[in-house]
Parts: C-alpha cells; structure tokens; sequence
DNA sequence: GGACGTTTCTATG
DNA sequence: CATAGAAACGTCC
C-alpha cells in the first residue's frame, strides 16, 4: 500500500525567538503561517511527522523568512505559495501586499486604487484579514490612512511589534 | 440584511 | 478646522 500524504496539508513548526509558528504546506506550495498563541509560546505540535523532501526544502526557506521578517529585514526567497484557496479579488490583494517592500507601508486606500479598485478599500481590509500567510505576505505593512493602525488578525501586538522592527512606526 | 482590520465626500457649525 | 452621516466593495454570518 502506497504512502499518500498529499491530500492533507502538512504542518510544521518554525521555532524562532519569538515562539513557534505553524506552517502548512499542501503540494503546491507554503498554504498557511499561523503565529504563536503568545509571544514566546511553542508549539503543541506532537505529531512529527516525516515531510516529503520537497517540503523539508520549502520549510528551510521558509524558516529563514520569518526569521528575516522577525528581524525586520528584507525577506530572502520564498517557497511558492499556494494562495488558491482565495477569491480572484484576494489573490490581487496579496500580490500587491507582496510588493510593499520592508520599511514601507501603504494605506488600504492606497492598495485598493494599486489592484484598480479604487472605492475597494474596506473589501482590502477584508481580504488582508483573510490573508492565510501572514508576516511573509506582509498584510501587516498596511494602515489606516490617518496614522491609525487598523486591524491585525494575531493581534495588533503583532502588527505594532514587526513595524516597530521595520522602522515604519512614528 | 448586517457587519467588518476603511476611505472619501458632503454637509454643518 | 471638527464632527456627523452616508455611500461604496467583497466576503462571511
């Protein structure tokens, strides 16, 4: 009988000074990052299962971006991603949040007019919380246009503690 | 229909 | 300038 352990998502911890974070990765790619429940938490994970090698290869690199992230630093390679589980207008979202480069942030008015939505702001707000790849998808680099925060999924904590990393909190 | 990780426009003082 | 109300977008409950 034939081992098949793709039909599931695998999932693994990424140690890091900060906690553990859970990845998810399905054939395709990196599906999900998932943060520590508290700062400095780790991970209930007991299984441990063996990864396919493809997946040990991705979760290396996926190791070292959210160590880089973490630091505030430029993001090395990626793995690829696997964002098929959102809509069209998600994925464009994410792809744009992707191009926000460390230290910059933009507003969710002004990611909405860069996918050519202009009057899609709150949809953008929407789609950054339903961002399944947090901190490597940077949804956290996108404020409110005043100077507020907006929001964070894991935590405005979270969001203030990796801008603080970056530079780009006044 | 209502509520959201919002923004922008229109009144009114 | 400050404040208030309303409309607009995509997704989920």
């Amino acid at each position: 009988m034939k081992i098949k352990p793709a039909s599931l998502p695998t999932r693994l911890p990424v140690a890091t000074t900060a906690g553990d974070f859970i990845a998810e990765y399905t054939g395709q790619g990196l599906s999900g990052l998932s943060f520590p429940r508290r700062t400095g938490a780790k991970s209930d994970l007991a299984e441990t299962k063996v990864p396919l090698p493809e997946i040990r290869r991705w979760h290396v690199l996926t190791t070292k971006a959210v160590k880089a992230a973490l630091a505030g630093k430029p993001l090395p390679p990626l793995p690829p991603l696997d964002l098929a589980r959102g809509s069209a207008f998600q994925q464009s979202v994410w792809r744009k949040l992707q191009q926000i480069a460390a230290g910059r942030t933009q507003s969710y008015g002004e990611v909405a007019a860069a996918i050519g939505r202009p009057k899609a702001t709150r949809a953008v707000g929407t789609a950054c919380g339903a961002n399944p790849i947090p901190l490597l998808v940077p949804c956290h680099r996108v404020l409110a246009a005043r100077g507020g925060l907006g929001g964070f999924t894991a935590g405005l904590d979270w969001k203030r503690l990796l801008l603080e990393r970056e530079g780009s909190l006044p």
